[in-house]
DNA sequence: TCCATATTTCAACAACTATTGAAATTCACC
DNA sequence: GGTGAATTTCAATAGTTGTTGAAATATGGA
């Protein structure tokens, strides 16, 4: 994952109702939930709803599907993933205990050993 | 790390300089890097660096100390432990492979015993 | 076809966040 | 005390994001 979609995901979750909505998601793993029955759940009126998912679709943190009248929405496991991957390798210490405390992470390397990226705006 | 403060950190973190800024310093340790160098090395004029690093520090990301006449930053490893442990708990699959990939999670939870916690806004 | 339900789209507006330049503060050194 | 360097604060403005209500679209069923 690169900066600037990190970014992305990033922001997506950085909302109130949309890290509600993510929450709510994630423990029905890939059979997700109707948009209507997140709505519901979370008290977000239907247009707030439906602007708040195309957010953290378009981050890639949940996928559509359609059944019927319905949208599915699920958790992008992948997606999350891939935020996750990229701030344990980019914004975390790399040795001993890194952020995820009880995990110890592998490969264990210097702190100071890696020149960091700098800064670039796509557009 | 309550949803709340969560989501201070998750938008800390989704700014562009921001997410450059806590990069710079991750590697750099507990000794940090004066305010000045950050600027430098990620061309942020010293007014917008100051803005950027009030809203790191407000999330709990970086950690400040006066070193003469200059501010020394460094990254707040446990606001970023305190972070991932949130993401992980509350955002990640509880089974064998969660989000951090690598790193079986030790207790694993069948997904769906879980209630999600209601949105609730303090303010 | 017509109706009801689920969801999205749109436009207007409100709220928040970031950027800029100028001025102020803090400290070290003379 | 005066000067210069490092950093922050302030105020104005620009830009982005979220909210609301109303209208539109899509689907299934009578």
């Amino acid at each position: 994952m690169e900066h600037l979609s990190a970014v992305d995901a990033l922001s997506a979750l950085a909302h109130d109702s949309r890290l509600a909505i993510f929450r709510v998601l994630v423990p029905e793993g890939p059979d997700g939930l109707p948009a209507g029955e997140i709505g519901k759940r979370l008290g977000i009126a239907a247009n707030a709803l439906s602007f708040h998912l195309t957010r953290l679709r378009y981050a890639g943190l949940v996928s559509v599907r359609r059944n019927g009248q319905q949208m599915i929405y699920a958790a992008a496991y992948d997606g999350m993933q891939r935020l996750m991957g990229f701030l344990t390798e980019n914004c975390c210490q790399k040795d001993a205990r890194g952020c995820s405390s009880d995990c110890p992470q592998g490969q264990p390397t210097s702190v100071k050993d890696k020149e960091p990226t700098p800064i670039a705006r796509s557009a």
